[in-house]
DNA sequence: CAATAATTTATAATGATTCTAAAGTAGTGT
DNA sequence: ACACTACTTTAGAATCATTATAAATTATTG
């Protein structure tokens, strides 16, 4: 059980204030030894199976969720278009996806070789470089 | 003004039969130059411009794209959540995507380097490794 | 503790995509 | 060319994720 003020200056940091649901979308988000991946729709049902507390609506998980994303608490991954992946690991680093489970692995930075992106585009600069590397069963 | 019997072959080995409708998709997509990237949405009001012909609805520009997809003629390009993209070059490659404009630009993979993964999963293979290199004015 | 501003919530609104069922069209055999 | 069958098209409904709304609730500040 991780202390609660780690959580309050996050959120205060955000631009949100402390509240009961807020705090329990930390909990469940940051209050872990690993980093993880999660989607909106599951990340509620995580706060329902917890129903030790009431309940947190969808738009507050939204809200919240942005407001991690927007301050770099977040990171937002895209594999496909009809899930949106969040990830609690904001460090440099890349995935891979299961395309057999739709499951997400992490891939650190130091197990790709550097990227060497050989165009420039003129006025334009860098801001990321995303690797995905999508698997499936050998069989 | 390319040749019909190529777009009906494609359309044929889609599991496709040729129609009006889906041959002028493939005018839009396959008869041009260059290869291009874009939207369902793009891709009707496109259609609509056109307007020398009749209609095409947004049902018939979805079957038809998927068609497409699932055969490899199409790539899908995830970039954010909002948007879905494809991509006429069906080549292995990747993209630039200007975070200003919402602008995808191909990266050619002569253009990168080797991408060494050095994690391997057990039991998984690798499908495709996909690049996105995000950029913005560099003011 | 009161006043104010932010928050939560249920529900509505939106937008993309898929489904549906009726009307239209292509392919095949004659 | 004709008719039959199976596939297509279409408008509109249904669905799903996400965002907006507006009233009730709660946190903060003095």
């Amino acid at each position: 059980m991780s202390n609660n003020s780690v959580f309050i200056e996050k959120l205060r940091s955000s631009g949100l204030r402390p509240t009961r649901q807020r705090l329990q979308i930390c909990k469940l988000l940051f209050d872990r030894q690993n980093t993880f991946h999660f989607s909106i729709q599951g990340l509620s049902k995580m706060i329902v199976n917890q129903h030790k507390e009431k309940k947190v609506s969808l738009a507050t998980v939204y809200n919240t969720i942005n407001a991690f994303k927007q301050k770099g608490y977040l990171k937002e991954i895209s594999i496909n278009s009809d899930k949106t992946y969040f990830d609690t690991n904001t460090s440099n680093h890349h995935h891979f996806f299961n395309e057999s489970t739709n499951e997400l692995i992490d891939l650190d930075n130091s197990e790709v070789g550097k990227i060497d992106i050989r165009k420039k585009i003129p006025g334009k600069k860098i801001n990321s470089i995303e690797v995905i590397v999508k698997i499936a069963n050998s069989n």
